[in-house]
DNA sequence: CGTACGTTTGATCTTTCTCAATAATGGTGG
DNA sequence: CCACCATTATTGAGAAAGATCAAACGTACG
């Protein structure tokens, strides 16, 4: 996203919220009137099924728009909740959808952030689909580590997991049982270091590799098609 | 998708190949040229992991558009290939990002597609993260059953399954084997009817029950954000 | 009519879940 | 600062879902 569009959002009409962790932005079924920009702590997307067992979609971090997903459809298909106490500033939708149609640099920008969270749950369901459980946590790991690193919010090869086990099972399709267990695997073979919820790891390539990850489907650094 | 918007697609310079069943029509990594729309056939988005098994990301039918997942992103992150033999008409991408530019209402209904199967995205990593298996392939029968209908596709309640069971197996992380023995027991339950690849839904109050399904992550007749 | 591909079935093995208990941690009020 | 409570992490034992291996059966099609 440009720095003008940037400002473009940031000059339209919102409130920020402090809000407290576990809060809800967004509900299912809701008609969604403001678009949520996270200033600052995580949330989440999540699913509950008809069982009563929860999925999460998607971690955001700090930076990141939650709403966009919802900002052309009448009807939210997931929940968005507060993973942490955080800021969220709320523009009101018919303000941001009034700006994408007035500004093509702003609506590319809008519409490249989709699509690349989009890619990200194409990824979501090969890790939940076809991978181990132990790859699976360790691939989870990789993303949010290169996620955070690419808006300045981990140190070199190690950062604060803001999640619980109870959470990381969630998102990987697991129980907690078996995430700790996994966790306590990958630490016993070198892959990861932990201290409290802080996670390093001593050899990233080594930790890439059994992770399967490749960080090519968060479209970190796609600028050609700006251009297009 | 509104029918002029439709008809201003359907106006840009394109090509129309018929393509046999198994022909790539996007690989990762590629740079996507073209945008290609399903006229006829049916094709699948899938990732292979590092191990060599594959996800079955989506199932495409005729009439969608293949390729607006990667319309503004440089690099494709996953593979498109045709399920059965059919015909794909292929716009050239720069003229197909210029008509977006040039109509609101066409890139709306481009975005709006883009978010709907983004939608699809969320439900299949609840589907292959939270729900059993017999459930799991259940979903996907219905998902599919309604899809086609809304297309005109489908009779009441029954439909062509366009894919093998292998396919069926790597769209919801499984093995073929043990997709076959649930797909006997939902038909041992009474809850499908199979006639070669023909499923039917006896009772599909019934077969939504069992599958956990409910149709609005499809967003099939969202129209109020239209307005906005 | 034979070959290739897809489906079905059985037997066994592995991964992951479930249940249950214990230990560690963080935050709170006194 | 300390005791207490709620939450989170860890560990073990047994159960279950799903995978793997192997083979037989069907069916379409050249």
């Amino acid at each position: 996203m440009l720095p003008a569009d940037e400002q473009a959002i940031f000059n339209l009409p919102h409130v920020v919220r402090t809000i407290e962790a576990g809060t809800y932005i967004l509900r299912e079924a809701d008609f969604p009137e403001m678009c949520g920009v996270l200033v600052s702590g995580f949330a989440y997307r999540q699913k509950i099924t008809g069982e009563g067992s929860r999925q999460i979609l998607a971690i955001n971090i700090p930076g990141e728009a939650v709403d966009f997903q919802n900002l052309f459809l009448d009807v939210a298909d997931h929940r968005v909740q507060m993973l942490t106490r955080g800021e969220v500033a709320f523009v009101p939708r018919t303000a941001m959808v009034a700006l994408c149609k007035s500004s093509d640099s702003v609506m590319h920008a809008v519409v490249t952030k989709v699509l690349a969270e989009s890619s990200i749950f194409r990824e979501w369901i090969t890790n939940v689909g076809r991978r181990d459980a132990r790859s699976r946590a360790a691939h989870l790991l990789c993303e949010l580590a290169v996620r955070l690193t690419a808006h300045g919010l981990a140190e070199e090869y190690g950062f604060q997991l803001p999640m619980t086990q109870e959470l990381l099972a969630d998102a990987l399709g697991l129980t907690s049982v078996h995430v700790n267990r996994m966790l306590k695997s990958l630490e016993a073979d070198g892959y990861i270091t932990r201290t409290k919820r802080h996670v390093r790891f001593p050899d990233w390539e080594r930790m890439r590799s059994i992770a399967d990850f490749n960080e090519r489907y968060l479209h970190l650094d796609d600028r050609r098609a700006t251009a297009g």
